[in-house]
DNA sequence: CCGTGATCAGCACGTATCGTGCCGTTCGGG
DNA sequence: CCCGAACGGCACGATACGTGCTGATCACGG
């Protein structure tokens, strides 16, 4: 008597991106605390080692799944208007820092990071940067424009602006909201913002 | 043959605050990796249960070895000058959540709260929205002493000085230097401060 | 001075995860 | 067609979790 026909057994690449998958699934269902190689490794009826062979740690593995997810979040439109712009960026952002799976995956990536220098320096140059890079690009754009003060080096003004986000999402039971976003670029413009401004350059070199 | 005098069994609160110590300790000389409860127990010559009878989770345990580690770190000087005020503030802070004790101690809690809602809640409640509120009863004296303008709730100003340090202690290789901070203060005098700024009240209002 | 009850240390248990080793099977390229 | 790499399944020792149980030890009231 066969067996039902078993599904032949996938290899390479392919078992990756269906194990990238299954981490997501599983986050998603169960959160981050069942997030576990052997429980990833059940789900996706794989022996360990076909995990280790892959990813020598979890956290390298959360980071992989991580990116699969992330992939569509990095388009962001420029209308012109910049606080418009970095509104609906950011709007957009929190959203997908709430919901499955990145959320799940998110904070599964943190804590390893916690515990990992290697994993948080990953963590920040795969996605953290990024983000903070294509900020800073947008308002790059804006000051090119005249729409911000041109005496100053944005690069720390991006940092700000998602830290300040990333701060209230992952670290306080505050919502990152329409509020919260709004209240962050009145901060942004009332310090970096050009129109009718007195500028004072001593204000800002020390 | 009488063992060594074994020193008297100690109970209670004293115990209690020994046990505190011990996660310290543990904290300082091994890190976040290491601190189980197991290896708290074993380290203090403890049964297990002497600790879970006082606290129901690593969470609950962490967080007040924190607070135990942290009492030192909120007398804040007034010497009327906001920014030095500010700029001392931070860095104290910032050398506090990098050496031990605190520093691993922190990091174990930021784990821990990724994974359980209640930890997070309780960590801002006890620790981040301290600090918060301390910034914030600061630059609320300096508003009123004239130094910022008098047309803004700095509420948020104050969540987001801290978080933009917290986010790169956390979740950067970034060291929270002077120049880091000097920045900060930068973009918060310039977007607050009233010292002949032409104020546009439209500009923060919506 | 003695007794009683709470607290304690030590040990054990069952469950779970980790990372690794081994075995026999299955797949795919040469 | 055949060989080696990839694989699934199982087992292992180690560690941590949270919870029992036992008998010793301490604090306090009588």
């Amino acid at each position: 008597m066969p067996n039902e026909p078993s599904p032949p057994r996938r290899r390479g690449a392919v078992r990756t991106e269906a194990l990238l998958q299954v981490t997501l699934d599983l986050a998603a269902e169960v959160g981050y605390a069942g997030l576990s190689i052997e429980a990833i490794a059940r789900r996706a009826e794989v022996g360990k080692h076909t995990v280790y062979r892959r990813w020598p740690t979890k956290a390298a593995l959360l980071l992989d799944a991580l990116q699969r997810a992330w992939a569509t979040d990095l388009d962001h439109r420029d209308t012109g208007d910049l606080r418009a712009d970095l509104r609906e960026r950011f709007l957009r952002s929190s959203s997908a820092l709430t919901e499955p799976p990145i959320g799940p995956v998110y904070r599964a990536v943190i804590a390893e990071a916690q515990s990992d220098p290697a994993a948080r320096a990953t963590l920040h140059e795969r996605f953290l940067r990024t983000v903070e890079t294509s900020t800073l690009e947008r308002v790059t754009r804006a000051q090119r424009a005249g729409e911000l003060r041109a005496d100053v080096d944005l690069t720390f003004a991006a940092e700000v602006l998602c830290g300040a986000l990333y701060y209230r999402h992952l670290l306080t039971p505050r919502p990152v909201d329409e509020v919260a976003i709004d209240g962050l670029l009145d901060m942004f413009m009332a310090a970096y913002g050009s129109r009718s401004r007195t500028r004072r350059p001593d204000a800002v070199g020390g």
